[in-house]
DNA sequence: ATCTGTGAACATGTTCACAGCC
DNA sequence: GGCTGTGAACATGTTCACAGAT
């Protein structure tokens, strides 16, 4: 989706679309290693992660020759070799800029820790919730936002404010050095080449569900295009009959906010 | 992603890349609203969503010809189209069952009720949350799920308990007739044929980012690919170097939880 | 003159089907 | 025999560049 194009010699590069499922993967084997299962197939990953078995094959065949032909592949050390991989094997300074209810949720997930992510400082502009203890950890004002970035080498935020206050908290964490955010606020944010962002968007997410939801009745438009005077256009020779799509059942993967 | 392969004869399908970016569109479209401006260029709107001006023109055009040549878009007026589109012009009804932080977080949500969702029920099953109050709405036990979904033709479920209850809820969402779930637990849902579930997974976009944020220093492995005995293999003949990837900006889309 | 709509080229992602190894 | 790893076929998505409408 951002990799450059025409990649040349060698080409170590992941795909994009397999760094968004090899997460999946670690989680399906954890689970088989609290099992204690040692080895596993293709196959059956594959359908713990929710995917078919040659996509899985694939998606990893690009780490490397980590499989044994005939047997499948050992549990604990495909582990090891994806967690290395998404650079789990090193620790990840987090902050949370927000401390709303999401603000919250976020500080108390436990798959945070567990995976290589500490959360080092909670902020927020709201001197009411300032001083607070959440997870072990005070709440700090937003004003000393670059001194906790600074002092603990905080390396991704995370921000969980209202739309507004979100692009000001961007540019002021990208300028204290931070060059990964994952945004929770309902707008798009730019940043300068160099930092990634990550949007994570409720609102579309049930959109994206609506569409597909009122595909399983009878077409769009049924609460009528009408009201529209001006009959714009009205070109679209192909008809409008949109039928009914074949039903979904593949777990998707795409953007969300709260 | 899951759309059937082979479509035939006047294919209205949309497809799956733009309706994920129609809602995004639809929230600068609005922002536009609230400023009175009346018309925009695909130059102007792709900016404000974030994408280029081609493929924003290309994902219009797959709702119909709703632009003037010259000019651009009449803002309220594709703002109506984008909405029909997605099923926004009727109501759809929501049941968020998991009242805890993130629960709350999503029952406070604004872009929920003006964007056509509306909440009919909150459900937990800790008998200490049952009968509390969250945004006008007073939270039922979870054995009421059936009946809430039934009273209130809930054709939404929003999933924010703990992992080890989402699948034994799921499948009684299912089973009560909804058709559409928003899963924030980290499992990997099945469901039957027809019924589409969306994830949201905050520990997996925060995997996705270290794997970013380890490339921009050196390659993968730092931590070292020690103790590791057996030495697996060794093939992989292509050298191991990967090197730093080229920085990147745009803004992704994909899965998140909490 | 300007800006949309779109065919054609390119790039990425998925699935098939089987060679190759255990 | 069984299962991985992968080339080749297919499908989807993106970008370019320009014809065509206003």
């Amino acid at each position: 989706m951002t990799r450059r194009h025409n990649r040349t010699r060698g080409d170590r590069g992941i795909p994009e679309a397999t760094v968004a499922r090899l997460p999946v993967y670690l989680r399906a084997l954890h689970s088989l290693q609290e099992r204690e299962i040692a080895t596993v197939s293709s196959e059956e990953l594959a359908a713990a992660a929710g995917v078919n078995s040659a996509k899985l094959r694939k998606d990893l065949s690009h780490l490397g020759s980590y499989g044994t032909r005939g047997v499948g592949y050992e549990v604990e050390y495909l582990v090891y070799q994806i967690s290395r991989e998404l650079g789990l094997t090193q620790d990840w300074v987090v902050a949370i800029i927000g401390v709303g209810n999401l603000g919250r949720a976020l500080a108390g997930y436990g798959g945070f820790a567990s995976r290589g992510f500490r959360v080092a400082g909670l902020l927020d502009a709201d001197e009411s919730v300032v001083g607070e203890q959440i997870s072990g950890l005070s709440v700090r004002h937003i004003d000393d936002l670059e001194q906790v970035i600074a002092d603990h080498g905080v390396s991704i935020a995370v921000i969980a404010t209202p739309a507004a206050a979100a692009q000001g908290l961007c540019d002021r964490v990208v300028a204290a050095g931070v060059t990964s955010v994952l945004n929770f606020a309902p707008v798009v944010l730019s940043v300068p080449e160099g930092v990634d962002v990550r949007k994570v968007d409720l609102s579309i997410e049930l959109q994206i569900l609506a569409f597909h939801e009122q595909r399983k009745a009878g077409g769009p438009g049924e609460a009528g295009a009408e009201g529209w005077g001006e009959d714009h256009d009205g070109d679209r020779a192909d008809d409008r009959a949109r039928g009914q799509e074949p039903p979904e059942t593949t777990q998707y993967v795409e953007a969300v906010e709260a």
